[in-house]
DNA sequence: GTCTATATAATGATAGAC
DNA sequence: GTCTATCATTATATAGAC
């Protein structure tokens, strides 16, 4: 059957998108933040991601040689920015608390590297590339803003919290933490956390 | 092809038990805890569940319906006994705190319903099914152990406590938590439980 | 009560045309 | 540079024989 240019055919007659190599593959590793973000690394296929970024299902092995060589890049593409451990010291645990309990409330937007690393665990594979993830990134960065006997071990113990937090709110929806008083939910963890990002 | 009773056939060739509904059922049932513990809601397939128990994978679906249902039973049954979450309010976050730490360890059982937990919400229907399983279990009992103001509330911020750490140590594998000193672990551990479980 | 054999759908990856 | 078409594998679930 002939292909109909009108409704299918490159990406040009789709999306505007000229043929270019490097502006498809970063479509498709946008595509693929999406796609494993909200489903793992087990729940997302390649068609889907494809379909995401407006091409074909060959692609991304085109582009990235295969699924888990693309999902080791969306996680260091994922962790990049940081905006939950903030820059400074002052009131850390305060400011971590904050912004935990408001990106983890119903609506709060959807792109998250612990979102994506949550959803991504049952997979030995990609928990083992989420987990070099979280140690070069946010981990290491942490233990740097605190400094201090056992830096390390601590800032692992608050993202543990953090990722605890996320995953009961976000992905579980406990009732009880989404229905919980916001501010009184924020000074708990706000107490959590100080104990612990205090040097000892 | 005929089969060979020598090396194939019903289970009272291979594995000695009679044809039995009722321990077929068990059988299989405890073949799919183990197998979702291991590798998640979708990690897991009939047919391995099926080999574990000694039956070929058609029996899944006649006593269970569809894999589903097994696992809603599943995590019924992996959280009924509690071992985490001690009986009496005595030293209740120092009890937490020690057997938190020694079940996360390298070489520790490998059969707790929050491995089951964390290794199935990336699956929204599995994960719905653990939301259940933990706010009518654990959640619960340890609510009505602490009594007080919000008790709920804290009860599940301890249950996120231990889920981060039972993910930053068992599975992601973090380096600095499986390295860390265990009793510098567990006294962090308690320090941040017994805020939240002391009443407010 | 249990089996083999099959239906149906989806997966990641690849070959070859244009 | 991108496509369509297909391979080989795997998944859950079901039909029918014994």
């Amino acid at each position: 059957m002939k292909s109909d240019l009108t409704h299918r055919g490159p990406p040009s007659a789709r999306t505007g998108r000229p043929r270019n190599a490097a502006a498809t593959r970063e479509a498709v590793l946008r595509s693929a933040v999406e796609a494993f973000t909200r489903s793992g690394y087990d729940g997302a296929g390649v068609r889907e991601i494809a379909e995401g970024a407006g091409v074909s299902a060959m692609m991304v092995n085109r582009y990235f040689g295969s699924k888990e060589n693309l999902f080791a890049e969306v996680v260091d593409t994922s962790f990049t920015p940081r905006t939950v451990v903030p820059d400074d010291l002052t009131r850390l645990s305060h400011g971590i608390a904050r912004a935990l309990v408001h990106r983890t409330g119903p609506g709060a937007d959807e792109l998250s590297p612990f979102l994506l690393t949550l959803r991504s665990v049952s997979n030995p594979r990609s928990a083992e590339l989420a987990r070099q993830g979280i140690e070069r990134h946010v981990e290491r960065h942490l233990a740097e803003l605190l400094g201090g006997e056992r830096a390390r071990e601590r800032s692992a113990l608050a993202l543990s919290v953090i990722l605890g937090v996320w995953l009961m709110r976000s992905i579980i929806g406990d009732t009880a933490l989404l229905e919980a008083d916001l501010d009184g939910l924020a000074r708990h963890l706000d107490g959590m956390l100080a104990g612990l990002l205090t040097s000892p």
